[in-house]
DNA sequence: GCTAGTTTCAAACAAGCGTTTGATTGACTT
DNA sequence: AAGTCAATCAAACGCTTGTTTGAAACTAGC
């Protein structure tokens, strides 16, 4: 199945070319498959979803996804990148914004977590029906130790996590680079955590069963304690201090 | 398959008596199922890991996996359990003997999450190669929407998020019960993420490549990140304070 | 109105899946 | 020594998987 990821047919490069004339009134099969696909893979995961079950969602043959991606996988990928690039796009001009208005000084935590969520609050909210079950199917992705996943997550992450560890170390210029760097990977870890799990959607519809805009109250909870572990004191390098009794 | 699950065999049933009369000194079938099953779930996923691959690598025959467990689902079940409970018993057993050692008087969120953390380091430690594969797994297993798997977890959980829930309530007495949900929430987030993703563990060989025992290393930074975290004052409940302007 | 090229379609492909079966083994009881 | 029963085994079951094929349908350009 990676092979033939390679070598696309002659049909799909040609076509590159016709593919700049879209028709925005009438949803095309690849947009469909890609809708279909993204709530689905969502729903069970990519290994236990079938081509057979994306495409009959999506009211397209079969044959249309290998004609169209090449492969299961390389669909996987586009139903990734169609919403990954955006958001990471708007994270990191949503911080050279925030830190050209600020003149050169330091960023607090808070601005910079603001500057790694809003984007998502916005992807979550604004796509019609996707949004939120992208952000699910992210998470899950977070977690799949699949190569093929954890490659294409690692490029498609790398110049924004760059971008804000950076910022996160001149917002907390006590502590040292790896420090900031484990911080950055906790809040990524808190951050996909709630957005994946059913838990977080189950606990809002229990305390707050009329909410429909959620996602605020979200990150009204999340942003407070991931800023306050932000700037936590940093652990003595050397002692067993508090969990040495076991 | 899940209604033979619920059939299994006269042979199944018999044998349970006969199950006490153990060997300790050769690894019987069950047991190398388990392993074999452990290793590869970590790796590829339930969906992903076929039980052609794991009795082949655990040395057994195909048709041992039904016999021993009923049904692939069963086995995964197995697997989880099987460490699983213990660590949330050691969990529970653990916070109850700080409570009583400090004589009522609540709890600070270190000791707390220490009760949470030190039997998965125990876990992750002990076992001679299972272990740290197991934490994965079982990070993973979180983010898994597959219905079997959310129902066995938040059963094997209940009990346990019950009594940290109450101790993190008593801990920190100036919370609301919804904001100790979600902190919670958060924390467990924080842990599985860590515990479950590759990133956590490429950092720790990236920084400090000679480090054997390294989650020690890491429950260090992570600790004071969370605690730091729960003692966070909380937001206003109205004002979009912070995040408003996007 | 023919032709070239893109897209769709039904059908089939080989391979792998979880599970079941029925025979065989081997250890134990009577 | 015969009988019992848990355990193992090779083989097959029916079914689904991702992918490929070649013909049909469609959409332009000349």
């Amino acid at each position: 199945m990676a092979l033939s990821s390679v070598i696309p047919s002659i049909a799909r490069l040609s076509k590159a070319a016709e593919q700049a004339t879209e028709k925005p009134n009438e949803v095309d099969t690849k947009s469909r498959i890609l809708d279909a696909a993204e709530e689905l893979f969502m729903e069970h995961g990519f290994e236990a979803t079938s081509l057979r079950l994306i495409t009959t969602a999506a009211n397209v043959n079969l044959a249309a996804v290998n004609y169209h991606f090449g492969s299961k996988e390389e669909l996987f990928q586009a139903v990734l990148t169609r919403r990954l690039d955006p958001m990471n796009q708007d994270r990191m001009a949503l911080l050279t914004a925030y830190e050209t208005a600020g003149g050169g000084a330091a960023l607090t935590c808070e601005k910079i977590i603001s500057a790694m969520f809003i984007p998502a609050l916005k992807l979550a909210r604004n796509h019609d029906q996707g949004g939120k079950n992208f952000l699910r199917l992210l998470g899950r992705a977070y977690a799949d130790p699949a190569p093929f996943i954890r490659e294409f997550l690692s490029n498609q992450y790398a110049e924004m996590i760059a971008r804000f560890r950076a910022a996160f170390g001149r917002a907390l210029p006590h502590l040292e680079r790896e420090e900031v760097s484990w911080r950055l990977h906790f809040v990524m870890g808190a951050l996909s955590y709630t957005l994946a799990g059913t838990d977080a959607l189950k606990m809002i519809a229990q305390f707050h069963p009329e909410e429909i805009n959620n996602d605020e109250l979200l990150l009204k909870r999340l942003a407070p304690f991931l800023a306050a572990g932000l700037r936590a004191p940093v652990q003595a390098t050397d002692g067993h201090q508090w969990f040495q009794e076991a």
